[in-house]
DNA sequence: ATTACTAACTATACTTTTTATAGTTTATTT
DNA sequence: AAATAAACTATAAAAAGTATAGTTAGTAAT
């Protein structure tokens, strides 16, 4: 897509990288707990999310650079999903959200 | 849901007010429009759209209080749907999120 | 008086995404 | 040898979205 029209849409592609259902629960769940966490921790900190969707959002979030994956060896061999600066930007309109939804419903 | 636990899921409540695929798109097209807007005009703003949703969402977007509808006698009769304060009050979160996309992507 | 036109949908069948539930893998501990 | 733990993976079913065609109501043109 062409710079000049890339800005015309630029809403429609934010949403294509960060607009799907668990996108936003998954980065504010890592966010709460220090940026940094692993796969147990996140699924159950969104109490709908099953594993299948949460393994296939994090390797696509992984590969949109909004996430790294760190793999701690040892046993069992664990797993951990950090933020990264793309995806701290989020935060603050996750933010705003939040408020949105306490001052208007 | 009690209010106390309201607080802590409210990204979870405010996406499922306007976390489907489309809600932000029309909110967006309605605002360019001059925050009202007839049903084919934000259906040529967002191109990849479809009637059936577009109707579908329209309906559930009235019902949540985001658009009011306004009827307008003639012929043909047509519908205008405009923002409400409750969502002209996200489109500075929808900027942030184009200005994201313009920085990271 | 039939035909055409326009806006705003609605119907139907199909594809993609998400859910629910159970099972797998790897490498210890007991 | 059996149990435990973390991080998935498999399968079938349900929900959401897509593509395309058709409907309705009321003029306006022929």
């Amino acid at each position: 897509m062409p710079k000049k029209i890339e800005k015309i849409y630029s809403l429609q592609e934010a949403l294509k990288k960060i607009g799907k259902k668990y996108d936003l629960l998954i980065i504010d769940a890592i966010n709460q707990l220090n940026g940094r966490a692993r796969f147990n921790q996140i699924l159950t900190a969104i109490p709908t999310i099953n594993p299948r969707i949460l393994s296939m959002r994090l390797k696509d979030m992984e590969r949109n650079r909004l996430l790294t994956k760190h793999l701690i060896l040892g046993t069992p061999i664990k797993t951990e999903y950090e933020l990264t600066e793309k995806s701290k930007e989020l935060i603050e309109i996750i933010d705003r959200l939040k408020q949105w939804y306490q001052k208007n419903c």
